[in-house]
DNA sequence: CGTTACATACCGACCAGACGGTTTGGAGCT
DNA sequence: AGCTCCAAACCGTCTGGTCGGTATGTAACG
């Protein structure tokens, strides 16, 4: 099917630019030469620009709901759980580096209502992990003398960190680092006393 | 001093725009509306919107730079001045969330050799927080099985992170998270065996 | 099979307008 | 007069998006 070469291609492009200059920076032109299209073509497939940018919003969170439920649906230890979902969602955002570079660099630049649905979806997924902090406090494995949102935030914080200083030419180990980053948080995630 | 007035102005509405809409986003034509001045005014005192953007950084730089030097200055036991600089920038970077907003968000819209600058101070920085890591280190209270560039990276993601879900309207208490997140942080930072 | 009828995919010149930045001119102080 | 400070009109450039037109495919009909 030649009409998926077009819009693949012209996706793939529209990636790489905007996680090396920035969505504002790079114009149509850029994007549909780089792809060796035209601009009529990529607007046969697309209706705007930011529709790019949101198709790009679009996988990472399908991607990242899909294997959340995944994992929640398989059980287990909450401790056990937890710490999947932590060490996948690293693993993931190092895959998908550049993504992860567009995805928290430019979301104040999609229009305001596909703003809201990226939000929507964020919540979701943040919600369902919170669920998992929440039955960890009450098996009294988790700490509960700080507020749950700020324990989230804690963990979140290092995934969207991770495309600012993360090389994959560096020394760190895909795998590694996840189970690393992973340890750190669950080591101030659990109670000292019993 | 009618100088400082207008200049300063600018900057505050500048500040605003950037931190509300991003950089890309904001014509000069918006800034000097809001700054009640005109551009004629603004293109006095500053060369290009370019300019605008990095006296924000400068800002930014320049008094954690400070703040840094003035804590590590004063001395002390390594945990107690290292969780002294957490606590710090925890609260210094929510008394200036919009500055961190656009921090974080509008560096690839400098131009390359400011980006460089800006690089190249957070850099020092980074190198004086990471001596008290390895100070720690070596005097064996902190694990030395994760590499230094990842601890460094998981204190500075929470930095990083608190534009994005952080609101003054919440119930947190500015100095209590300033705790909880220096707590969190050193509490993964400790090792576990004598 | 030949021909008509229409849909899909694509081209690339073109446009209106917004943008950052410049220029000109003058008010007010020293 | 000479200087700082600023207002307002202005300009060249570049952008996202449009539009008339073409090429290719394919389904229906006779």
């Amino acid at each position: 099917m030649k009409t998926k070469n077009v819009a693949d291609e012209v996706l793939r492009a529209a990636l790489a630019l905007f996680a090396e200059q920035g969505y504002a920076n790079t114009s149509v032109q850029q994007i549909v030469q780089a792809a060796g299209v035209t601009k009529g073509a990529m607007y046969h497939y697309f209706t705007s620009k930011d529709d790019l940018l949101f198709a790009i919003y679009e996988r990472m969170l399908s991607l990242q709901k899909r294997r959340l439920d995944e994992i929640t649906a398989a059980g287990g230890e909450t401790e056990a759980v937890l710490r999947a979902v932590c060490e996948d969602v690293v693993v993931t955002s190092i895959d998908f580096l550049p993504e992860g570079t567009v995805f928290f660099r430019s979301q104040h630049m999609l229009t305001p209502e596909r703003q809201a649905e990226v939000k929507r979806r964020r919540r979701e997924y943040h919600d369902k992990f919170a669920e998992l902090i929440v039955r960890g406090q009450e098996e009294k494995r988790f700490r509960d003398d700080v507020p749950v949102p700020v324990l989230i935030a804690h963990f979140f914080s290092d995934i969207h960190y991770l495309p600012h200083w993360y090389s994959h030419e560096g020394p760190e180990n895909e795998a590694e680092l996840a189970a690393q980053i992973t340890e750190l948080f669950l080591r101030s995630l659990r109670r000292t006393d019993g």
